[in-house]
DNA sequence: TTACATTTGCCAATATTTGTCAAGTCAAAA
DNA sequence: TTTTGACTTGACAAATATTGGCAAATGTAA
């Protein structure tokens, strides 16, 4: 259960890379990753994408992260936050539901 | 498992009150206050606190319906947004007892 | 039609997020 | 110690997104 950053720092080290190498396979600004992978900034939907792909073997999992982080931060101070987070995986399943079918 | 917009209406029209004389009592503008009951337009922190308290037996319904919405809005054209959502959960329920404890 | 409640489209004001850069820290090598 | 290179930080303007609220449109019942 890590967050976006840890996850992305975590996969970068472990292939020995620096930002710098990774900034420039994505066309991202080095200072934006190291922002990221210490959960300073949320990356945007498309640097997700992008590292996702580039770590390809973790995708679901970086992504998966990324949008469980968004969540935690919407709700983050709020008293009933598991409460709505409960209601929401409801709601969830039941457009799933719906709309799968089409 | 309603919409907070379609809460805050059946709340209305339960109590018999025009868009207008709730818009006088919380300062809102009716105009508002209608894409909110239409779910066109998502109220601010501080619209729904005040429709909270002014709903007042309902209040952690509206505040729930308000985040779950805002949870699954965030989430809602995502493959992966049910896995999201329960890892999000999890994190919510990390954070609470960690952060519980001081 | 008239009167009144609600809805809609629009856009300026406000707020938030984003990219970038210069300066900063830190650790290891020279 | 000085230098080098990787990373971090803070500040800022530009780009995006959200908001408030008016005027016009629509609906509806008398």
């Amino acid at each position: 259960m890590k967050t976006i950053g840890t996850i992305l720092r975590e996969l970068r080290e472990a292939k020995g890379l620096l930002l710098r190498e990774v900034g420039a396979k994505l066309s991202l600004d080095p200072t934006i990753l190291s922002k990221i992978e210490q959960d300073k900034r949320m990356p945007t939907k498309e640097q997700v994408k992008a590292l996702a792909d580039f770590y390809k073997d973790q995708k679901n999992e970086v992504i998966i992260a990324w949008l469980s982080d968004k969540l935690v931060y919407e709700v983050q101070d709020e008293d009933l936050a598991l409460q709505a987070m409960q209601v929401a995986e409801d709601k969830i399943k039941y457009l799933t539901k719906k709309n799968g079918k089409k």
